[in-house]
DNA sequence: ACCGATAACTTTACCGGTAAAGTTTATAAG
DNA sequence: CTTATAAACTTTACCGGTAAAGTTATCGGT
């Protein structure tokens, strides 16, 4: 019951007395071979359960048709549903991706990347960790000249390719418009400064307040990490601090699930005493109550964008610039900021 | 700024005078090479950024450290955190996941099999589609003798082993719970009754329902796929069907937030006029109102117990006997069904 | 002084493909 | 009747590793 070794093109080679380039060049339709010795090969090799072995073949082609991809997390609505568009798109133009989870955790990441590297992946798609600082492994990666587009989560000023939403304009038209709609106290659960969602939506959302004449009070500003637990402790935070603001808007929907969990066993009530807005939502929302508003991400989008950029980059190598691209957001009113 | 050819071990040993050999040795810190020899080689290769080529590694190795795994989607609760587990376990053992999405499509299940097969991955991990019949691609991989372990959706019969939920005993006494509470008319949205789950869900609910004298009406034992979609036309197809059931038990858990919509749609109130219990939860159900009554599967462990028994079954190719593992649910009360 | 053992390499061969450069035979052109 | 040309192969070389076998130089034992 052990693993017999596979077939071979040696091993047709041998059934039909011809030579094993013979036999590839029949497979592969190449003119040198006669139309009856390709019948004849094709035949034998599907008789003889032939598969042919992407190792050696990549190996000798200089190039894998593969791509790597290193995302935080699965279990998240945005990814999830951003790495299910990945995977169609690549497998639409006949590509594989190779998917490695980082758990938010930097030298996993970094452990990541070298393996893709190591794997010789025609191109590399990242989000990166929400710690992610240190850009030495990007330079690296730069260095060697592998084609690599982020997406959502960037690193900027390195010279690659980027997909991301409108974070900033996003953020500010969302804010503005519940301003309009009469909130003036609103707090903001902010993703950490150094990571480009975190910095682009509170940009956003500040200069909201600012264009509106609102101060947000220091303790209203409070930045967390991009899970349902940071929610969590941030709703605390600014729930002890002293006064709660009207609205708290969060950098995350899993970030607003944990605000609304931690408000609702604190004896706060949402959406009477308090809403919550949102970058980011879920399939799931529409079911949830109070559903929160949000501003939504087409992730579907964003991870087809994303393919078909590093597609692009990876057959048009030396030609190919820079390219940042934006995809537009809006905003989805639910129970929430009425 | 192209793809400069990567640094092999040749570029190496030509950089220090020594053979390519040496320089693998070295790396590998085989007994022949000297210390100081080893040293040099590894401050030279971590200089020039060597890293190996995975594709040679292990086309000479004969064996890929790398798992190939094909699940039938990726945004819903069960495969994302499954997933997830699966990835982490594997990361734990050194070894790479290979994933591919079948999108509930068989052709897409053998074709994605064929290449995973062309990559000699070590092993399969396969969660199958909601329509695979046909068994003859496994078959194949069974002639062929690479380890495959199914998982939560199985076929069975063919010698693999399986790691499972307790559908069919998890759903018997789930139900026969909720009878004991009272409730005595009770539809079923079954999966389609060739698949695994579909079929022994099914089973522990009729049993269940005979155990207590119950009589199911035809119509209110319905055949439908795995999702959101399909539970929202199964629930009008009871609902148009005449009779309205106190109790709706779903086949998984978007099927019951399908019937949660068309309920509500229709005006029927849940969990006033109507109770939904499913098998198969959601991190969001509890934000989800009425939170819905449901079997819990713990994705995790069955992620995590399929990887341990695949590698095992890699380590010990010849002696392993095909296991299955059927890890136990609980229910867990919620908003319906109380 | 000679022998065998050992340390520290090098050379050769192979994994399973593909590209490039032969080789043979039939056929057409001059 | 040569000779160039094309068709249909075969041979050789290479992709970047690893295993196995071969090569030196050194050294301790007798």
């Amino acid at each position: 019951m052990n693993s017999k070794k596979a077939i071979t093109l040696q091993d047709i080679a041998k059934e039909l007395n011809i030579s094993k380039v013979s036999v590839s060049k029949a497979l592969r339709d190449h003119p040198d071979i006669s139309k009856i010795t390709k019948q004849i090969v094709r035949e034998t090799a599907q008789r003889m359960g032939y598969l042919p072995n992407t190792l050696a073949r990549n190996l000798s082609a200089q190039e894998s048709r593969t791509i790597g991809l290193v995302v935080p997390k699965i279990a998240h609505h945005f990814f999830a549903s951003a790495i299910e568009s990945i995977y169609q798109t690549a497998f639409e133009n006949n590509y594989e991706i190779i998917m490695t989870v980082s758990q938010e955790n930097v030298e996993n990441e970094i452990i990541h990347i070298q393996t893709l590297l190591s794997m010789r992946v025609d191109g590399l798609l990242i989000s990166v960790t929400e710690k992610t600082k240190d850009r030495t492994i990007f330079e690296r990666v730069k260095e060697r000249g592998i084609p690599l587009v982020f997406f959502d989560r960037i690193i900027d000023g390195l010279g690659f390719s980027t997909v991301t939403t409108d974070d900033e304009e996003g953020s500010y038209r969302a804010i503005s418009e519940i301003i309009h709609a009469g909130y003036k106290k609103i707090a903001h659960l902010a993703g950490y400064d150094y990571t480009s969602i975190g910095h682009n939506r509170s940009q956003g959302f500040k200069k909201a307040m600012a264009g509106n004449d609102l101060t947000v009070p220091d303790n209203w500003l409070v930045e967390v990490g991009f899970s349902e637990d940071e929610g969590y402790k941030g709703f605390l935070k600014i729930f002890r601090s002293g006064i709660l603001p009207e609205v708290i808007f969060t950098v995350t929907y899993p970030v607003a699930l944990g605000v609304l969990l931690a408000a609702q066993e604190s004896g706060i009530s949402v959406p009477e005493d308090l809403q919550i807005i949102s970058f980011g939502g879920s399939i799931y929302n529409r079911f949830v109550s109070p559903s929160i508003t949000y501003v939504d991400q087409p992730s579907e989008e964003i991870g087809r964008k994303a393919v078909e950029l590093l597609l692009d980059e990876i057959k048009n190598h030396d030609t190919r610039e820079e390219q940042h691209i934006v995809i537009p957001t809006e905003l989805v009113l639910c129970d929430t900021c009425k």
